[in-house]
DNA sequence: CGAGCGATGTCAGTCACTGTCATCAAACGG
DNA sequence: CCGTTTGATGACAGTGACTGACATCGCTCG
């Protein structure tokens, strides 16, 4: 099972926790590698050894989110439209980053605080539309409306996150995405 | 007049000609800024006195694609929609890049070969979504449609963008433009 | 118990980027 | 016409991210 660390277990998710710890602390710049892996009980090669770089410590978590929107597309009913596909892996999705609010909140203050990290977020975020598109079009979506529907479903999960995220109170994830997709509706309708 | 070398001239323009040259011949992450530096004719200092990094000296044509965006949408009829106003805008940015259309794809073959630099990409997008949400606010659009139509328009013109500069024809970029938002209203009608 | 293997440690090196100070060419005032 | 000022550039040292090469350690399997 690869991850696994073989001394002290889980170097991994030590690596994870003390980076956000760190990142929240002093700040993303303010922080060395050298910093991060000592928390972690480990040295700054071994850092990179886990992490292709200084940044990529606060996305682990975009594989899974990649997953379980693929899979939600591919399970979504044949009868739906490519924007119901794509609206249904929208709340898959919000399901799982509503568990862990706490977590989702600390890191998007830190990733919301520096330039360098809002560009990777960006960059996993094109991942993912990406990722959508081919579960479109494994359903039988022509290319162009399957680029379309991810790109604007993203554009709608971005908006909608962006709102969660940064409310006082406590609605949930799913309801925000909700209505950005009314919204986006009533703004692509013709006049 | 503030940008113009007191020694040689139009020191900003060499060293983007250069770096764009280096970029094309070697790749990106083969080209170190001295190199750049000493193919203008100045030295590494400098380089970073001009653009903050070395991704940035391949994106200094950003900011005029963003007055062209504000400016069309200020300049559209009262009784646009949203999306119309939009839509006018990425024609106008069209426009611009369809006068430089060789050194687009040049540029674009560069940024599609590095991910350092598809990120930069990202980021000036999402920077123009945001200067396109404000022009759409500017016209009294609330915040909520302002935001998804900007983010919605930014989706349209990276799927026209990326169809422009990869077809092997010359087929014009108004044009993949203008059917990807057509695109757009079948993906998001109601079925 | 010894060989193999994967994860970690050590160390030297490159390069992006920054702070500081000196220098130079052109514009400006007297 | 010359001295001063101003803004851009050069020179140089330094930090930290990231990499390659090699040694070492702990576990596993035969």
């Amino acid at each position: 099972m690869p991850g696994m660390g073989r001394w002290q277990p889980d170097a991994r998710g030590r690596l994870e926790r003390a980076a956000l710890e760190l990142y929240v602390e002093r700040g993303f710049e303010r922080t060395s590698v050298a910093e991060i892996a000592e928390r972690a009980g480990l040295t700054e090669r071994t850092f990179f050894r886990h992490y292709a770089d200084k940044r990529e410590v606060l996305f682990a978590g975009s594989s899974v989110l990649q997953e379980v929107l693929v899979d939600a597309v591919a399970r979504a009913p044949e009868s739906a439209t490519p924007m119901d596909a794509v609206a249904a892996a929208l709340e898959a999705a919000a399901a799982v980053l509503q568990e862990r609010q706490e977590h989702a909140r600390r890191r998007h203050s830190v990733i919301d605080a520096n330039t360098e990290l809002q560009e990777r977020e960006l960059i996993k975020l094109a991942s993912l539309s990406t990722a959508l598109a081919g579960a479109l079009r494994q359903r039988g979506v022509d290319d162009a409306s399957a680029g379309l529907a991810a790109e604007v479903g993203i554009a709608v999960f971005k908006i909608a996150f962006r709102r969660w995220v940064e409310q006082a109170g406590d609605k949930e994830l799913s309801q925000f995405i909700g209505e950005s997709l009314t919204g986006l509706k009533a703004v692509t309708a013709d006049a």
